[in-house]
RNA sequence: GUGAGCGUAGCUCAGCUGGUGGUAGCACCGGGUUGUGGCCUCGGAGGUCGUGGGUUCAAGUCCCAUCGCUCACCCCA
């Protein structure tokens, strides 16, 4: 029996990985532009911390969480709880009035897997902590734009509130009345959300659901002032910076934790998978975790999804591994030499090639042209008795004669003057 | 947890109402080009048809079981 990966759980190879590379330096590059930190956090943490934080009777806590039952250990299912954690315990708060940060890694859920979501997926993740301001909200929603653009996605910024301990529990309870003297018209997976998360009706993709929760009342007429308040100066701050976006009121989290601002962005490209990326404003959380009562926001954006997105809207053409110089030996003292002078052009910051195999010249350019490499150079027996290689530069097919008879040291600085140029 | 679909070469797949596994495409190796890649051309290598049972003179094909994968629901990045 071959050994396989198991279900949920993917190799990344080759040419995808280069997909990786180029989102998560993206990635940096704008996170730190905009003054984040980058943490690092275990995988494994305390079953507690994510329980209370994500909330007990949610599904991710209820039954997709990969847990080692007798240790009382989890594979984190999502970083904002690890993240926050790590804030605590090293109490950050002290080194800095707001602390920007963000950390880069798997997250692991039990799910059934389909396309856009493995039960091991990535995340990059951050998390703005001790501002209350709005323009913060609009800002980290900017900064995931700006990321969009850099990476040529074309996806779309929904909004919302869901408000704060003040106004939500009157819109939730207002929300219930008007769903139960409908309830019959509710799909039966909703009439069972009526009394776990009602709010998730919103969010259902039944059609007789949907045009139903058309006229239920809005969380946006239902926000205390202060809730109100915040969320049109979100509205304004993004405005003024030119980041366009759409308010649905619809839109609901799965997390507990979240208050106030929430959004979501999101691509019609992905099968059932809507977000790319989403967050939100989680005020409560971190005094609720132990510590001050300091409060954040923060979003994730699923490294897979953008992958995925990159692939489909084509914009991954450029990533393409590439070799500076092949060199191809002929003859057993040819290849000796050869392979001494690739050695040494790698230390002169070459990325060089051969094959030791001994193969014919041709099968040799074959190799080269496969590891896309800008030059070759040729050398024989034939040339090494006559101290002249011959240099092909393989797109414009030239080639020059590359003497030999300096010692190889001085060649190996020699060809990237040359191949650079 | 629920539902549907699919397992044939490294990859993408043909294979009709059962009758000897495809000169299929991509990739790989070699020749044509006596020492020069991509294009062309010729050849080569590569398979327990997911696995186990059953029906049959005969099963890749039909039936059952099992394992695996995919997509969707739920939920979510």
């Amino acid at each position: 029996m071959k050994i396989k990966a198991i279900n949920g759980f993917k190799d990344i190879l080759l040419d995808t990985v280069l997909r990786w590379q180029h989102i998560e330096q993206t990635a940096r590059d704008i996170f730190e532009r905009f003054g984040m930190r980058e943490i690092r956090t275990p995988i494994l943490e305390k079953t507690e911390l994510f329980s209370r934080s994500i909330g007990e009777a949610t599904d991710i806590v209820e039954k997709e969480m990969y847990t080692f039952t007798d240790k009382g250990i989890t594979m984190r299912p999502e970083a904002t709880a690890s993240l926050l954690r790590a804030f605590i315990e090293h109490g950050l708060h002290v080194l800095q009035p707001v602390q920007r940060l963000y950390t880069i890694g798997p997250m692991f859920r039990h799910e059934r897997p389909q396309k856009g979501r493995l039960r091991q997926f990535h995340q990059m993740d951050v998390e703005i902590i001790g501002a209350h301001e709005p323009q913060v909200d609009a800002e980290l929603m900017a900064m995931g734009q700006m990321l969009m653009d850099a990476l040529g996605l074309s996806v779309s910024l929904e909004i919302n509130s869901l408000g704060c301990p003040d106004c939500r529990p009157g819109f939730r309870a207002h929300l219930i009345k008007y769903l139960e003297e409908r309830k019959e018209d509710l799909c039966p997976d909703c009439r069972r959300r009526l009394t776990i998360n009602p709010l998730r009706t919103l969010d259902c993709k039944n059609r007789g659901c949907k045009a139903l929760v058309q006229d239920a009342p809005s969380i946006l007429d239902a926000l205390c002032n202060n809730c109100s308040e915040h969320f049109a100066a979100v509205e304004q701050t993004l405005n003024l910076l030119g980041v366009s976006y759409k308010k649905n009121r619809f839109m609901v989290r799965g997390l507990d934790y979240y208050t106030r601002t929430t959004f979501e962005f999101i691509t019609d490209e992905l099968g059932a998978q809507a977000a790319v990326g989403a967050g939100g404003r989680y005020d409560g959380l971190i005094r609720q975790l132990g510590g001050p009562d300091l409060p954040g926001i923060g979003f994730a954006l699923g490294i897979e999804r953008l992958v995925l997105l990159m692939t489909q809207q084509d914009n991954c053409k450029a990533l393409k591994p590439s070799t500076d110089l092949f060199i191809a030996a002929l003859g057993k003292e040819a290849a000796e030499y050869a392979a001494v002078l690739v050695h040494k052009c790698r230390e002169h910051n070459l990325k060089t090639a051969m094959d030791y195999s001994g193969r014919s010249l041709k099968a040799q350019m074959k190799q080269a042209a496969r590891t896309d490499s800008r030059y070759t150079l040729i050398i024989g027996d034939r040339e090494l008795s006559e101290k002249k290689a011959i240099l092909r530069n393989m797109q414009t097919q030239e080639q020059v004669t590359f003497p030999l008879g300096e010692s190889i040291e001085k060649q190996a600085k020699k060809l990237p003057i040359i191949i650079q140029s």
